[in-house]
DNA sequence: AGCACGCCGACT
DNA sequence: GTCGGCGTGCTC
């Protein structure tokens, strides 16, 4: 599929100054041999000295000068080093995904620059003081040996002394060490102290974790994927496994058979906030073979990791999204948790969802991949369905506890009551009860901030960005914020469309959660959890931490609170607003609704005490609410399927959005209409359903138009090749003031 | 990173 | 004149 004359290189030399591709001819004899990952000899540089590389990518397209342009050697023999499956995944996310193959590499090279912090290079004095110092007067002497001199004296003085201080403050080149290493007088030793991570970040631990004995359940599963395994039949499978069923407890063992194996295994969990808690089960039982990897690390810290994956010094990694990219050379094990999750879909180019990519870089290593859930996104269990993913269902709970009792309180009847609180009377007669009983509880809004948008009651004006063209959030401090770019000014006391003194604040915040919360139990103690008492690092920890230990009675918060930790003592949750996912606006939002309740819900009753879970909403009928309420996740795949099904939304078939950014209205709006045409020739009349181009629902970010299409069919590869028409188009217009991304089964609205 | 090139002082 | 050290700049 990949023909051409020439190939993009990228040369195995560590520097910033070479680290960019080089193009080379395409020798005769390797016309149909080179691939893009294969590891291959060019000569380099002045001198033309043989410098191993690896092909980015083949092309037709000439960038440089043909008489400038040299011929690739030959093949390097051997295995196909870490380095080359990485670039293989760079170029299979390009080709799916549709971005840069320079974008698709950083991707999948986190960490390709060496950043020297405690890996540092000293320069030792290797020669006898007396034999330095005779040498150093020789050079003293001789004008022209004004550098080893300098070097020399320091080292006298000193004994050692850093490399990068050599070259910065003595202003000595690499040449001169070099030599004086080469004639005996110095050596330079390189240090290779990695910084860990985890050290700081856990708790060492101070003996085994106690290992459980697995449930027959459990059993099987371990047994099947070991032995498929074995088989030389690597295979992906699907756990659903409802909150507290042990998923856990089958991925520690999975793992502890691929050690056993000699290979490696990577899990990734939803978000980083999560890893601390993960990697503190993880060393309890594997100890310092475990690591992380995700973005808050260091540039050096990643660098590390990464160096001690492809060493073999560590097995297990730990981390979000990214993690998946660890250059583990024998990997065995992929394991994904929560793989329903939102965020393991990149929001940036290349626009990868892990899951598919775990899926692709599982095949290359002959690896098996495991995807955990109690909620399987209904591209999993779709997946299932047909046989290409292998389902186990973990029906039991292990912890104890039985289902809690879940009500479903319809707040239109509250309001026809005269209740005109954000709390149902049944909420609010339940958390008295708690109260009472010293018991915990949790309230739970999908929302952030104090309130939401800012709007006149008497003209109904929005408060809105002027850069962004979304609401502005009133946060506390009498500040109003767009969420988008940051903008922020004064709140307005009259309105400035009809100068009203009404306007004001419209839907609950976690904030007016607590404070009604203080009004209505002066007594109980509360505690917030939100984007807004998170930003400083740690604190999520902290919050979670002092909950768990009983230093609050309610704990009210956004997503955040209802993800990740067991809470035992807590015996009901309240839902406040159902509805503020379920009117997200995009086809997910059924299915996010669903997930959100499910989990909601299964923060109740985990200890020895029954819970309790309220869920307030104004669409009680809505089957994402029904079966939420239920219980019943069958129930409500079959009905949301069916709708997926009428409306060929994925996973019934497939979706790429096209988003169009330009400076100039006008000129996103054409451009787009011209990709749209395009795209809807290109595979022939009906094979491809256009929806659009329109102005997106957030038509503005930062001075950016933001035009959309959306291509459909039931066929992945023909959205691809439609992309491909649109890329090579783009190729040739190539539009000044206009960039276009490209999003395979979108997960967010554009 | 590693090599060539060009500049400059030292030595046969 | 030539040799060797040292800084600079470039690598398809």
């Amino acid at each position: 599929m990949m023909t051409g004359r020439y190939a993009d290189i990228i040369v195995d030399i560590s520097h910033e100054n070479v680290d960019r591709p080089f193009q080379y001819r395409i020798p005769d004899s390797l016309r149909d041999k080179l691939e893009t990952g294969m590891r291959i000899v060019v000569p380099f540089g002045g001198g033309n000295r043989e410098v191993e590389g690896y092909v980015i990518g083949i092309t037709d397209r000439a960038k440089c000068a043909e008489d400038k342009m040299k011929e690739i050697l030959r093949i390097s023999d051997g295995d196909i080093p870490i380095e080359g499956i990485q670039i293989k995944m760079a170029a299979w996310l390009r080709y799916q995904y549709g971005s840069t193959m320079i974008t698709a590499l950083k991707t999948v090279l986190p960490a390709r620059k060496r950043t020297r912090g405690l890996q540092s290079r000293r320069i030792c004095l290797k020669a006898s003081e007396r034999e330095a110092r005779e040498l150093l007067k020789k050079c003293r002497v001789r004008k022209t040996q004004a550098a080893r001199a300098r070097l020399l004296e320091r080292l006298c003085e000193e004994g050692e002394l850093s490399y990068e201080r050599a070259l910065r403050e003595l202003a000595v080149s690499p040449g001169v060490i070099h030599t004086l290493e080469k004639n005996g007088i110095l050596t330079v030793v390189s240090e290779d102290r990695y910084r860990d991570p985890i050290s700081h970040a856990a708790p060492t631990p101070d003996g085994e974790e106690k290992r459980l004995v697995l449930s027959g359940e459990q059993q099987r599963i371990v047994r099947d994927v070991l032995a498929d395994y074995d088989a030389g039949k690597p295979d992906r499978y699907l756990v659903h496994g409802i909150t507290g069923s042990g998923k856990t407890e089958v991925y520690m063992e999975l793992i502890a058979g691929m050690l056993a194996r000699g290979r490696q295994a990577i899990v990734l969990i939803p978000e980083i906030a999560l890893t601390y808690q993960t990697v503190a089960r993880f060393t309890a039982r594997f100890g310092k073979r475990v690591s992380v990897l995700h973005s808050r690390l260091s540039a050096g810290e990643k660098y590390d990791q990464c160096e001690r994956a492809k060493k073999g010094e560590i097995d297990i990694i730990i981390g979000p999204r990214s993690a998946l990219f660890t250059p583990f050379p024998r990997l065995g094990l992929i394991v994904i948790d929560e793989e329903h999750e939102a965020s393991y879909k990149s929001e940036t180019a290349p626009r990868y969802h892990a899951r598919e990519a775990a899926a692709e870089l599982a095949g290359y290593f002959g690896a098996s991949l495991v995807l955990g859930s109690a909620t399987p996104s209904l591209e999993s269990y779709y997946a299932a369905q047909q046989g290409r993913l292998r389902k186990y269902e973990l029906s039991r709970r292990l912890t104890g506890g039985e289902l809690a009792k879940v009500y479903v309180e319809d707040m239109r009847e509250e309001l026809k009551s005269g209740n005109r609180s954000i709390f149902s009377r049944r909420l609010l007669q339940l958390l008295a009860k708690r109260l009472e009983a010293g018991e915990q509880s949790m309230l739970f809004l999908n929302r952030r901030g104090y309130a939401g948008f800012v709007s006149c009651r008497a003209c109904g004006h929005v408060m809105k960005c002027p850069h962004c063209d979304v609401s502005l959030s009133e946060h506390g401090g009498g500040r109003l914020v767009c969420h988008y770019c940051g903008y922020e000014q004064p709140a307005v006391k009259r309105c400035p469309a009809c100068g009203s003194k009404y306007i004001l604040g419209f839907r609950a915040g976690t904030e007016q959660v607590e404070e009604q919360i203080r009004r209505l139990f002066p007594q109980a103690r509360t505690l917030r959890m939100d984007a807004d008492t998170t930003r400083r690092k740690d604190s999520h920890e902290v919050i979670l931490t002092s909950f768990l230990g009983g230093k609050a009675d309610i704990l009210i918060g956004t997503q955040m609170i209802v993800k990740g930790h067991d809470f035992p003592d807590v015996t009901l949750v309240g839902i406040l607003a159902a509805d503020l996912s379920l009117h997200a606006g995009d086809y997910r939002a059924g299915e996010r609704t669903f997930q959100l309740l499910t989990q909601a819900a299964g923060r109740a009753g985990r200890g020895e005490k029954p819970g309790e879970v309220v869920i307030q909403t104004y669409q009680p009928e809505h089957h994402a609410v029904r079966y939420a309420a239920a219980q019943d996740y069958k129930g409500f795949y079959e009905e949301e399927m069916a709708y997926r099904r009428l409306l060929s939304y994925p996973p019934a078939a497939h979706m790429m959005a096209v988003l169009v950014l330009s400076k100039e209205e006008e000129a996103g709006m054409s451009l787009a209409g011209e990709l749209a045409q395009r795209a809807a020739g290109v595979c022939g009349e009906g094979a491809l359903h256009i929806i659009g181009p329109a102005p997106a629902a957030i038509s503005r970010i930062g001075d950016r138009y933001r035009a959309v299409f959306y291509a459909r069919s039931g066929s992945a590869k023909t959205l691809i090749a439609a992309r491909e028409a649109l890329e090579e188009l783009l190729e040739r217009k190539r539009p000044q003031t206009e960039t276009v991304q490209f999003d395979f089964d979108p997960m967010s609205r554009y």
